[in-house]
DNA sequence: GAGTTTGAAACT
DNA sequence: CAGTTTCAAACTC
């Protein structure tokens, strides 16, 4: 060891006694239990010593809340091992001795010496605790860098040396979460995930009457339970190994910076400069102006209390974005901060309902500007449609409570609204009959002529797209008849598109399933079924279907400017609900040049509308390498494929 | 600002 | 998958 190396050790060890006479001289007696307790991590110790990082995080955590986190932590956790985890402590100390486990034996504080937090006291220590540096974030490491650098930037005047601790505290609750929410949500047999799910419900409310949150500690308690899945995901990194695959692409993030760049686009300019004056402001002064920006239109903050916005019935977690100060929520884990936690608990939503994350507005992109209509300064196209429907019973569709009012788009056959009112377009009472369409298209057309000066056509126009995501997402078994396929149709030239559409009317008539509940018929551009797997036989069954809709569509629509909807030139790039519209799935580009395949391009582009829309957190090329690979994986998993 | 209503999300 | 509960936004007073 040369001289350097001396010298630096000895500083980490003079920054480490420091960081524990800091601990141990600031407990406060007043725990608040809404503050989370900083759990500490060997990789964040490895993140709170490394000298790359210190200067991150000094920069980087200037949050009073969290330092007041930081205080109650020692008693908190004291107590908490004292009264709850003794019967954890042994197995603690099993793994503790076990490799590359650097998570769990982070989170061992609790069991052994309090006041020494399981830190390692030398360099040394902090070095054995910590995986590979390239093993930890697979995603999110040039992000998080982003959010310090972004918070130093907006809060500058917090010291560097209670910003370590802080953010050491911070990111040590947060750890801790990533592994509990991993455990809890990713790659574990369902029945395992709902026992442990209970026996760690009890512990929560066990820890929560110590004061303690429970998240920093369900992944202590998790870990202790057996799940060597989880291993092999590595303690750190964003990978999910087991059997549940999130639909990847969908796993974005909008990076705090560029939160109030997404609002600005969907809000007058004067409260984007609110929002923005927000950001820059004072904890308390946000506090108190928070209520006008929550009030706002267009950038909506939430206010949840029990859900720690990890869940959708957080609207900044449902929409994608990290909570900002704004937010009058409490004990948050939707920030950057918890980064890890957040992706892990939009995967286990997305695993739930693949579309969770899908724009709530599906919006037909043919739309021509006649067909649009504005709504303060957004323009909506009057075909949008909410991706599911409403459900409403007594508010009519006419107040904010109902998802189609409030996404300015008017109710379709797949609303099951009782009484619907609203004013961007009742829902049908009638079902459009699909025989009398098929069999007299040119009928179909008046009607859909006539209809278009009136109410609900305004709105609806169910022959051009799904009436539901749910719907869409559940037809991507549709397969049309076996000899309609486009390569015979493109190499023999002898039938074209049209001539398949046809054929296919007639026998779609008897095939009930390719029409939707509400007896539509159902684009087949669902995400599943945009998945860039579709090649050979299947794409061509896609194809085909597509073009026959694409004929339906314009038959019924003969409006509708042609060639208005460009093809798709890159195929499944376009297939996300994050990346905001989709895309007829790219086929083979031969056969797309043909002559019949002109009829392809038009009409068939669907753009996922969302308000405000926001970019993905990862970069495009990493989702793509993210899709390929899934695809590649897990072919026919859950998602978006 | 507190309380109520509402419907989506989550849970059973 | 239907019924119930939980949750947070919208709404009312």
């Amino acid at each position: 060891m040369n001289f350097f190396e001396v010298t630096a050790r000895e500083k980490e060890t003079e920054r480490f006694g420091e960081f524990l006479q800091c601990l141990s001289g600031n407990v406060d007696d007043h725990v608040e239990s809404d503050i989370l307790g900083g759990t500490f991590s060997g990789e964040q110790h490895h993140e709170l010593f490394s000298p790359q990082n210190i200067e991150l995080q000094a920069a980087g955590a200037q949050n009073n809340k969290l330092g007041a986190s930081f205080q109650i932590f020692p008693e908190s956790l004291q107590r908490y091992s004292k009264e709850s985890l003794g019967s954890l402590s042994k197995e603690s100390v099993k793994e503790a001795d076990q490799p590359h486990r650097g998570i769990r034996r982070h989170l061992h504080f609790g069991t052994h010496e309090t006041a020494s937090l399981c830190l390692p006291a030398r360099q040394t220590d902090f070095e054995s605790l910590v995986p590979p540096h390239d093993e930890t974030r697979t995603i999110s490491g040039s992000w998080q860098a982003r959010s310090c650098s972004q918070t130093a930037k907006s809060r500058p005047s917090f010291s560097p040396p209670a910003c370590e601790s802080v953010r050491a505290a911070q990111n040590c609750g947060n750890r801790a979460v990533n592994s509990i929410i991993r455990s809890e949500s990713v790659g574990s047999e369902p029945s395992k995930v709902k026992k442990l799910g209970s026996n760690l419900h009890q512990q929560e409310e066990k820890l929560m009457s110590y004061g303690i949150p429970f998240l920093s500690f369900y992944g202590e308690i998790y870990s202790h339970l057996g799940y060597e899945q989880h291993e092999s995901q590595g303690s750190f990194s964003y990978q999910s190994s087991g059997s549940i695959q999130p639909p990847c692409d969908s796993l974005h993030l909008i990076p705090y910076e560029q939160q109030a760049t997404l609002c600005k686009g969907t809000m007058p300019s004067s409260e984007y400069a609110d929002i923005v004056e927000l950001n820059q402001m004072s904890p308390e002064r946000n506090r108190k102006k928070a209520k006008y920006t929550i009030k706002s239109e267009g950038c909506r903050r939430c206010k949840c209390k029990r859900s720690r916005c990890l869940k959708l019935y957080c609207e900044c977690f449902a929409a994608g974005i990290y909570c900002l100060d704004t937010c009058s929520c409490e004990n948050c884990f939707n920030k950057p901060e918890y980064e890890e936690t957040v992706l892990d608990m939009r995967q286990v939503t997305e695993t739930r309902n693949p579309l969770a994350f899908a724009p709530k507005v599906v919006t037909n992109a043919t739309n021509s500007p006649a067909n649009m209509m504005e709504k303060g300064s957004l323009m909506k196209p009057s075909s949008s449609r909410h991706k599911k429907g409403c459900n409403c019973k007594k508010s009519k569709c006419s107040k904010k409570y109902c998802e189609c009012f409030q996404a300015g788009v008017g109710c379709c056959n797949g609303c099951r609204c009782e009484g619907c009112y609203n004013p961007y377009g009742k829902k049908p009472e009638t079902i459009y009959r699909r025989a009398e369409r098929w069999n007299n298209p040119s009928q179909e057309q008046q009607h859909s002529l006539l209809e278009s000066s009136g109410d609900c056509i305004k709105a609806e126009r169910p022959n051009q797209f799904s009436s539901t995501w749910e719907e869409l997402a559940g037809i991507g078994h549709l397969t049309p008849p076996s000899h309609c396929l486009l390569g015979e149709v493109a190499s023999s030239g002898s039938l074209n598109t049209r001539d398949c559409s046809k054929k296919l009317a007639g026998q779609l008539q008897q095939e009930s399933s390719v029409l939707s509940p509400s007896g539509y018929l159902n684009w087949n551009h669902s995400p599943i079924s945009l998945s860039p797997k579709l090649y050979g036989r299947e794409a061509l069954h896609e194809l085909c279907s597509d073009s026959f809709l694409c004929d339906i569509m314009e038959d019924a629509t003969p409006e509708t400017p042609k060639n208005t909807c460009t093809p798709s030139t890159e195929g499944v790039k376009s297939w996300s609900p994050n990346q905001k519209w989709v895309s007829p799935p790219k086929i083979r580009s031969h056969e797309l040049r043909s002559g019949s395949s002109q009829r392809l391009r038009s009409g068939c582009k669907f753009i996922l509308q969302d308000l405000p829309s926001f970019p993905p957190l990862t970069p495009y090329s990493k989702s793509q390498a993210a899709i390929h690979q899934n695809d590649g994986d897990h072919k026919g998993s859950t998602g978006y494929q």
